[in-house]
DNA sequence: GTTAATCTTGACCAAACGGTCAAGATTATT
DNA sequence: AATAATCTTGACCGTTTGGTCAAGATTAAC
């Protein structure tokens, strides 16, 4: 009972407290996506991160304590958007219908949240000095799972015989080449970043070659 | 004749000069591509450069005056790697041996020289802040020739129809990510680096999902 | 209206940064 | 041997960094 009364007060309290709160780390988390895309680690700093949110610095050291713990918190959201992306792929039975759809997901990734993308490449690029446990486990199990699938398929012989690995390794690569690289895709595109139509044909071009190319078309 | 004599000196004393001069820029660029890769331009240090080259950070600053310059020189070292590489591309007649060529190069490229590729991009990541202006002119130049050259292969019937842009970026994104994606591939390699045997495989995949993928194969 | 949390903020700090400088060591020329 | 050029270096400097702190403002509960 004592501890029911006081469970209630303290998620009543919680829950207005709260309010307060998740905003203000909403906001703070979506100028940390900005700063770290377009610095770096290194070079973002917390003031620049504080004035993109709109608050004095001191005020977001009082919700992250420190910029690591923020850059966590950052990678975070980024791993579960990764993992999240392969819906599509374990919906679908055929080959060419889970690739697709999963090529499809990750360049809508690319498209939407390229920043994202960006700040995940970065901590690959430095090694990933702090997601490497994460790597090792739950990517590694994650991307186990749908080894398996591909597996399958190739030994019902619905695409060519192949190393699932490597083939996983071209889709991330050319998928999120479009949101890493966007800025030498850009001064390569007449300084224009690719319009819809563009993108919309890049994705079909990928689509195609990656499919083809593994023998599950035609 | 006068002029004749004096520039015999100065090519004299230049030569014995230029040597402590060559060597020692030799060491710090060495440096420099080590701690830009591993670090990021911004967490790289002047310091940590001269460390690694051995020097006092003072001597560092005689043969290049700022960090920015040091970087540059980098920068235009990797740059002219990278347009090199194509060379087989150009020589070869035949759509399947210049794409084949061109893939090995790269990943050979990203096999033995992967700090330079991690440097490079980092520097597109960061919206390519000092290069700009060569992808603009130099690359985009550059591309245009091998557009060129791929286009002729389509109205020729020996591939399919593309954007031959987007095949040069799906080979640059999935050549480089062997590199720049080092440490990702690792984690999911328990923990090892690709060895020799996994990384031909590799190399033949990405070739042979290519080519075929563009019809190139039958 | 008092109390107790939580939130906000300007001022501040030690450490590290890129870069400078003057003085000395080396090397090549006369 | 003297001179001039280049190379080397420890000490130093103004600025910026991530992070702290104490004092005040706001909010919720009794």
């Amino acid at each position: 009972m004592k501890n029911d009364e006081s469970l209630v007060k303290v998620r009543t309290k919680s829950v207005r407290k709260n309010q307060i709160r998740l905003s203000n780390e909403r906001r703070i988390l979506a100028a940390a996506v900005k700063i770290f895309a377009g610095f770096g680690y290194q070079g973002a700093t917390t003031r620049k991160i504080a004035e993109e949110a709109g608050i004095p610095k001191a005020n977001l050291h009082y919700y992250f304590q420190t910029k690591e713990q923020l850059y966590r918190r950052v990678l975070d959201g980024i791993f579960k958007d990764w993992l999240a992306a392969a819906n599509t792929f374990d919906e679908c039975v055929e080959p060419i219908e889970a690739l697709r759809g999963y090529i499809e997901t990750k360049m809508e990734l690319s498209r939407k949240r390229p920043l994202e993308s960006r700040i995940w490449a970065e901590e690959i690029l430095r090694g990933a000095p702090l997601i490497q446990h994460e790597l090792e486990v739950t990517l590694s199990a994650w991307l186990d799972t749908r080894v398996k699938r591909i597996t399958d398929w190739i030994n019902a012989g619905r695409i060519d015989a192949l190393n699932p690995r490597i083939l996983m390794f071209m889709i991330w690569a050319v998928t999120q080449h479009f949101a890493d690289f966007e800025s030498q895709i850009r001064a390569l595109n007449q300084q224009q970043n690719l319009s819809d139509n563009q993108f919309k044909e890049a994705k079909q071009q990928v689509t195609r070659i990656i499919l083809k190319g593994i023998g599950a078309l035609d």
